[in-house]
DNA sequence: GATGATTTGTACGTATGTATA
DNA sequence: ATATACATACGTACAAATCAT
């Protein structure tokens, strides 16, 4: 967790605008203004050009020449779009992970589960929200395919900020875990398809639970706000 | 075709480095250097610095802070993962094309499929190249996911530097249009799943081909080399 | 392990293109 | 339609970090 001490602006700056974006602080639309950003982060323009130029890369900017970048503004169309796509990317992790997941695996898998029912108990929405996060992360790496890791993780972050309304009650939680054990159960089993089956629906049910949300979101969670601050 | 007058001069050295990756021109982890980057472009560090990030972000760079860009080192692991991957992303296309395919995109289908059998018949390995893309990107869109469209490009194009050889052969390209068949028939009888298998096959084939070639691939293809030179 | 050479990271100034009056 | 204002794109200079000796 021991983050490296030495970052560069630019580093700093990419990291502290995507996480506003994926929190929803940057709202959709607003233009990413290289003057202002580099007032407000204390650095030249030039840092916050390369940043932006990054974010813009990962999905998180759009820019046009001599025009600036604005945050991509996501229709519920393609919103329902990056669903689908993650929803098959997750699933195709755990049938991987059902073909190939070793008893050590395992038994990682097993433990990733039962920290989120431990912290689903506990009803800590933000502690759940980051050991589900390591639950998923662990289906990715059993899949032993770190590219197909790295393109889901990546589409997950892109639809991440859509995606944090999704754990408000306690009973979601529950019920998130539940999902959790079918797709366990089938990794456990060895049983591809079935894990695949378990993970779509569980990404389904977080796309109809997320489906509630306004889809032009406007800033929330502010009390997370520290990170985009200093 | 018709590209726009006014490029960047950053847009222009992407497009051009990330082609030169791509042909092979570009070995295996070569260190992008900076300067001497800029003289052979006659411009200064800034748009190739800005062009290395947006390289980075797309998979196409590794940068170490302080210590330059290298081209990534694929090894045989790796692209077999990256196959897998842009296999089963192709082959989500297919089954969504075959979902959803509206009676004009059918037609265009087999017209971009008609295209691959013509110049495959021709045997130009050039030309076959540009109407085998238009033919596999026509499925990205009747997928009527464009998210899943652009994720797929992306994939297919991290892997095309070594894709390369594939058309050696005209039996290959024979091949490569009878597999297309199998696709375009599942599609347009409405059969998901057969469309799904069709397209994992018919990228399983292509990744065995490719596979003969070695994993460390040197620069070929020298006689495409003007887009870099200039 | 310290020092110099080299390369990257950042600051800042100028030019160019876009948008508005 | 021309001109003006403004933001971005690029060039240049310097600072900082890495690598080589």
């Amino acid at each position: 967790m021991a983050r490296q001490q030495k970052q560069t602006a630019t580093e700093r700056i990419r990291a502290t605008l995507a996480d506003a974006i994926v929190r929803g602080e940057i709202a959709q639309g607003v233009t990413l203004d290289e003057a202002s950003l580099a007032e407000k982060f204390a650095v030249s323009r030039t840092p916050v050009r390369e940043a932006i130029r990054q974010l813009e890369a990962i999905g998180f900017a759009e820019a046009r020449p001599h025009r600036g970048a604005v945050v991509p503004n996501f229709t519920p169309e393609r919103l329902t779009e990056m669903f689908a796509v993650m929803a098959e990317l997750e699933a195709l992790c755990a049938r991987f992970a059902a073909e190939r997941a070793t008893d050590d695996e395992k038994r990682a898998l097993r433990e990733a589960h039962d920290a989120c029912a431990h912290s689903a108990r506990q009803g800590d929405i933000d502690v759940y929200y980051q050991t589900n996060l390591d639950f998923h992360e662990a289906v990715y790496a059993i899949s032993h395919n770190s590219f197909l890791a790295e393109v889901t993780l990546s589409v997950r972050n892109r639809v991440s900020p859509f995606r944090k309304a999704q754990f408000r009650s306690f009973n979601r939680l529950m019920k998130s875990v539940e999902e959790h054990a079918r797709v366990v159960d089938a990794i456990l089993c060895g049983d591809p398809d079935g894990a695949a089956a378990a993970m779509i629906d569980h990404m389904n049910v977080v796309r109809s639970t997320v489906g509630e949300v306004s889809p032009t979101l406007r800033p929330l969670d502010d009390q997370a706000a520290e990170t985009a601050e200093r």
